[in-house]
DNA sequence: TATACATAATAGTATTACTATCATAATAAA
DNA sequence: TTTATTATGATAGTAATACTATTATGTATA
C-alpha cells in the first residue's frame, strides 16, 4: 500500500494552490533547490522561472512574492514536523522518552519521507535552519499572525509544551522552553557549522552532540524540584 | 568629569571610518533610526541619503552596502554589551550573582547611554531583537567569519561562557549555553511582543519574565549535579 | 461545440543596488 | 602662501529586482 502524505496549507498563503498543478508542483521543488543552492537574499523569481523553464510571471499567479513562498515552505516544514512527532511519539506512554524522541526529530539530519513526491526534506530541514527566522523577523509579522500565517510553528510548539507539561505540571514555561528547544535546535546546527566558536561542538560537528546538549538543558529544568 | 565612550571597530567593515567625520557619524546615527522604523528589508541607502541630507553616493564611501552596515551596527551592539558586561560585573566575586547581572543587562531594556553621542541605544537593543541574526544568517558567512566581523559576538560569548565555568568547572556546554542565553534573550523578547503564543509571557508582555525565564533554564542546567 | 482554464510570450514600470565622473569647499602640508 | 589632499555634493548611468498587464494558445471539461 502507498500513503502518500499531503499537508493543509492556509489558503492564504498563496494564490493559487501549487500542490494542484504540475507548474505548482515544480514551483514548491525547484524553489526549495535554489533556495537551498544560493540563499533566499539571491533568490529571485525570475532566476526560479529559468530553472523550471517557465516565466516569472507564471510563478507570481502562485505567489504574491518570495517572501509568502518562503512562509510556505517553512509552514509545510513546521507541518510535516508535527505530523512526524505526533507519529513518532503515539503510543509512547512516558513523556521523557516522548521529549528525547523530539529533541532528536527536531536536532538531526531528516532522510527524505518518500511519502511526499516533490519535496526534499533534506534540504528543506537546510533552508530552515539557514533561512527560518527571516519568515517572521519582518515588519509585517503581526499581520502575517493575523491572518494566521505561523498557525503550524505555533501548533508544534503547543504540542511541545504539553509533553512538558506532561512531565512536569508545574513547570512555569512550557511555552518559552519549547520555543527555545524548536530554535536552538536549529541555530546551534548553524553556529557548529559556520560559527562553531559559539558551541561546544565546532571540532567534531556531531549534531548528537546538540541533541545531548538540548537534552541536558531541557531535563535540568523541568525536573520535579 | 565627561567620560567618551569609543569602540574600536574591525576595520574591514567600511571602507572610511564613519566615526572620524560627521556624516558618517550621521549614517550610524540615522541609519539606526531608519532601520528601526522601515525595517531591515526596505531600508535602503537612498532613504537614508536622503534623510540625512547628502547622496546615495556618498553614504557608498562608507559602506560597501546595507548588510555591511549592519554587521558594523550589530558589531557595535556586541561590543558595547560586553563593555557593560565586564562593567557591571567587575569586583563581583559570586559567579551566579554575574550571571545574573549577564541575563539582565541582556534582556532588559537599554536605557541611553550618555557617553556615546550619535548612538541610540534603545532602538539599536530593538534592531538587534529584530533584525540581529540576519546579520550572520547569510551565503557569505564563512568568508564575513574568517575576515573577523563576528568577533564582538564571540568574544562576549566566551565571556558569558567563562562565567559559566566559574561557576561550574564540569559543565560540559559553556558556549552553547552562552550563545542560547544570548539568543533567547532577545528572541522570548520578540516572540513575546510578535508572537505571542511561543511564549508563556504574551498577557503580561513583561521582559522581567523572560529575565525569570533564563536564570531558570540557566542556573538549572549548570548547577552543580 | 463552447468555454473555462492553465500556461506561455511579451512588454513595460518603478525601485534597488550599485559605479563613475566632475566640481567645489575645507583643511593640512610644503 | 601656494599646493595638495580630502570630504562632500551633484549628476548620470546601468543591470538587476520586483513587480503588473495584455494577449495568445493549447487542453480539459460541460
Amino acid at each position: 500500500m502507498e500513503v502518500q502524505l499531503q499537508i493543509k496549507m492556509n489558503e492564504k498563503l498563496f494564490l493559487r494552490n501549487p500542490v494542484e498543478t504540475e507548474l505548482g508542483r515544480k514551483i514548491i521543488q525547484y524553489g526549495i533547490q535554489l533556495i537551498h543552492e544560493i540563499g533566499f537574499e539571491s533568490f529571485t523569481f525570475k532566476k526560479l522561472a529559468e530553472d523550471i523553464g517557465t516565466t516569472e510571471a507564471g510563478i507570481y499567479r502562485y505567489f504574491e512574492n518570495k517572501h509568502r513562498l518562503l512562509i510556505y515552505i517553512t509552514a509545510w516544514y513546521w507541518g510535516w514536523l508535527q505530523y512526524r512527532v505526533v507519529f513518532n511519539t503515539n503510543n509512547i506512554k512516558d513523556p521523557a522518552v516522548k521529549l528525547k524522541k523530539v529533541i532528536q526529530l527536531l536536532a538531526t539530519t531528516v532522510v527524505d519521507d518518500d511519502k511526499t513526491i516533490h519535496i526534499n526534506e533534506d534540504l528543506l530541514h537546510q533552508i530552515i535552519i539557514a533561512e527560518g527566522s527571516k519568515a517572521y523577523l519582518t515588519k509585517h509579522v503581526l499581520e502575517d499572525n493575523m491572518e494566521q500565517l505561523f498557525k503550524p510553528y505555533k501548533d508544534l510548539c503547543a504540542v511541545i509544551a504539553d509533553i512538558i507539561l506532561e512531565y512536569n505540571l508545574k513547570y512555569k514555561y512550557p511555552r518559552s522552553l519549547a520555543s527555545t528547544i524548536i530554535e536552538m535546535a536549529h541555530l546551534q546546527n548553524y553556529f557548529m557549522n559556520n560559527l562553531p566558536s559559539l558551541t561546544d561542538f565546532g571540532k567534531s560537528k556531531d549534531e548528537l552532540k546538540v541533541v545531548s546538549f538540548l537534552e541536558d538543558l531541557v531535563f535540568s529544568s523541568i525536573r520535579k524540584k
